[in-house]
DNA sequence: AAGTGGTCTAGACCACGTT
DNA sequence: ACGTGGTCTAGACCACTTG
């Protein structure tokens, strides 16, 4: 019956990807306006419902925009457009998305008394201690990202080897803390790298950075984690695209 | 018979500006959990559907989590962070959230032959001319972002006065331009002021600037106005919150 | 097993733009 | 006047979490 129904995946979720593949094929582009919703409607065997879910995920991604009484248009534009600051995953993702391929340059793992800017915002004591994790990840060999990340002793429920932690702080607090990762909230600024981390990050003159500083939270609001990432933002450029309702 | 029905806007909007305040008194809230969609299904004598779609716009904020099976919880701090990169709006409003007061410190229009990469990235011909707008905004006092606008004139309606040239960019497209701004696309990178911007901006010294490069296309994808913002980050703090699924 | 959010449908009516 | 997207409802069933 489902013309599209395929796999396991929500349907609005599956119908949204036929609908992008469409999309970029031009299938359902006529002068740069997509089929209307009751057409689609028909064509995807859906309801209405469904095709809107579909449709306002693309306009989230700013792959579509739509006008009252008008219709739906392609953003050709923001079609294109591949890091968007406010979903980044993981490094390596990151990377890759920049046209490069990632490997990890350097990593510790360290034990350390954490500094008391850090005990602030995480709501420890001061001189609480805990654990370090300092990596740089490359891009072709060249140094791109270097993220400091710290976890408390009192969120871990067992402590990781070197070995095991995995790439994204998302799944270490899975296996290794108390809680895992509900929300995270990001400052973004800009900085300029001193001479240890110059010489780290191979970095020429007068090269800027972005810094991202992340605090992590639990379910229950509770700061589990804080991470300190300095990105080469001439080579890994963020994006953010605003539709204008 | 809607309890809640007083004004004009959309149902789920006006619901959410209600959930909105009742999760901050902590009216639906238990334990830092929401009330079930059912009971406000009941509460606001509204279907599912529309309680729905005013929960996703606070999700969408950060405000709330969603866990299936098990509720919906509330995001204390994501409840508190107030500039979103995604969404920032005018220079006027980004300034007063970051809790100083705003003004214009100066503002100039020029006709100028536009720079060759203006021109690339707005698909025109080399050498063309435009208006560049250039302002520096003030938070009391202190200069905070200084922002140059390119709009070549061959979108250009109507030429405006300085006087006439409103805060946003877009009411100035609504006003001037042939086609109306329908999305744009901002790069985010970082940079350190020369000599000259140094002194305008009144910037200590190694001091580095968050720079935003946007491109406004309109419906058809056309790439109308180019603007280049260079923002303090050290007092306009802008935030990313990603809620984890 | 009970309660919660997740998905999906069918149908109705409204509001906006264009012709 | 017509076609488009915007809003809203009522109801059904599913999938996950927790006791």
């Amino acid at each position: 019956m489902k013309k599209y129904a395929v796999n396991n995946a929500p349907l609005y979720l599956r119908v949204k990807d036929v609908l992008l593949e469409a999309i970029r094929s031009g299938e359902i582009v006529v002068d740069g306006r997509l089929l209307s919703e009751e057409t689609l409607t028909k064509q995807f065997n859906v309801s209405r419902a469904t095709i809107r879910s579909a449709l306002q995920l693309l306009e989230k991604d700013g792959i579509i925009s739509k006008r009252h009484g008008s219709g739906t248009i392609v953003n050709t534009e923001g079609l294109q457009v591949k890091i968007r600051i406010d979903e980044f995953k993981g490094f390596f993702e990151l990377i890759r998305e920049s046209g490069h391929t990632p490997s990890i340059g350097e990593k510790k793992l360290l034990e350390v008394q954490l500094e008391k800017k850090i005990c602030d915002v995480l709501d420890l004591d001061n001189g609480s201690k805990g654990l370090l994790l300092q990596r740089l990840f490359w891009g072709d060999g060249k140094p791109l990202i270097y993220a400091k990340e710290y976890i408390p002793f009192s969120i871990l429920r067992e402590r990781p080897t070197i070995e095991e932690v995995p790439e994204s702080i998302f799944e270490l607090a899975d296996s290794y803390c108390t809680d895992p990762v509900s929300y995270s909230i990001t400052e973004i600024s800009s900085t300029i790298a001193d001479k240890k981390l110059k010489q780290l990050m191979e970095l020429p003159g007068n090269e800027t950075l972005i810094r991202l500083e992340e605090i992590h939270y639990s379910r229950v609001n509770q700061p589990l984690m804080y991470s300190d990432i300095l990105v080469r933002d001439s080579i890994i450029r963020f994006h953010a695209v605003r539709i204008r309702k």
